[in-house]
DNA sequence: AGTACGGTTACTACAATGTAGTAGTAATGT
DNA sequence: ACATTACTACTACATTGTAGTAACCGTACT
C-alpha cells in the first residue's frame, strides 16, 4: 500500500513567511520581516520569533553566513499548497480539490512540475484534513 | 467616505463550526460535534470549549430550548467567508479576489445574493488582510 | 421517594501560536 | 575606547486548540 505521506498543517502566518521565502530562495529575518510588514503589522522580534519556531519545526533551515543567519525553506511550495488548497476545495468551494488545483495553472503563479507535485499530495485524499 | 467595515478572522476551525450551523441554522452542541467528528476528532468538551469561546466573542449566539442550550451564527456566511476568500486568492492563488468569486458561481454553494453580498465586502481591499 | 446513570454544563489546564519586550552582544562609525 | 545600531536569545502574555474533571439534571428503575 502506497507511502501515505501527510500533508503539512500551516497557520496563515507560517504559510507567508514560507511563501517569502519560496519566492526568494533564501532571506534573513530582516530581509523576511521587510516584505510582510505590509501585511502583518509585526515587530521585527515577533518575524524573529516565529521564523525561529519554524526552524525548531523543522520547516525553515538556519544558516549561518558571514556572520548573518539566513534562512530557507524545509519543504517545497506544493506542500506548502496542499493543505491550504485542500481546505479552501472542501469547506469554503465545496468543489473538488481537482477544480481547483486546475487554477493554478492559470494563474501561472506554478510551473506544471510543481502543479504535478501537488496533484500526487492530494491525490487520494478526498477527506483528509488530519 | 464609506463605511469601511472590516473582515473578521475565523480560524479554521470558528470558520467550520459556523459552517455547520450555517447550514442547519441552529443546533446543540451535540449535533455540531457529531457533524465535526469526521473532520476534527475532538472530545465533546472541546466542542462545547469552541463554541462558548465563539458565543463571547459574538460569533455566535446561545439560546436556552427547553431545557437544552441551541447556538446560531451571529454573522452571516458571506461574512464568514470574506476573509478566507481573500487570503485564498491574494496568497494562495494570486490571483484578483474577483476571479475567486466568481467560482462560487459554479459551485452554488452560495446564492446569488449571498453572491452579491460577499463582492461588497471584499470591494475595494486590494491589500486588505489586517 | 431514593438512587444510579447518562448526558450537559462550568471550570480548569496545558500546549501551540500570535505578538512583543528586554537585555546581552556583535559590528561600525568616530 | 565609546556610542550607536542591528541582531540575537530569552522571557512573557493573550488567544486558540484540545481536553479532563466535577457538579448538575432528568429519567428510569426499585
Amino acid at each position: 500500500m502506497k507511502e501515505k505521506k501527510k500533508l503539512v498543517d500551516l497557520s496563515r502566518a507560517e504559510y507567508d513567511i514560507l511563501r517569502t521565502l519560496w519566492n526568494a530562495g533564501q532571506l534573513s529575518v530582516r530581509e523576511v520581516h521587510d516584505q510582510l510588514i505590509e501585511t502583518y503589522n509585526w515587530a521585527y522580534t515577533t518575524t524573529k520569533t516565529m521564523m525561529d519556531r519554524m526552524v525548531n519545526k523543522e520547516l525553515l533551515r538556519r544558516d549561518s553566513f558571514h556572520g548573518v543567519f539566513i534562512y530557507k525553506p524545509l519543504i517545497t511550495r506544493p506542500a506548502g499548497l496542499a493543505r491550504m488548497v485542500q481546505f479552501f476545495a472542501d469547506r469554503v468551494l465545496e468543489m473538488d480539490v481537482g477544480s481547483v488545483v486546475s487554477l493554478f495553472a492559470r494563474s501561472k503563479s506554478l510551473s506544471p512540475e510543481e502543479i504535478d507535485e501537488l496533484n500526487n499530495l492530494l491525490a487520494g485524499k478526498k477527506d483528509g484534513e488530519k
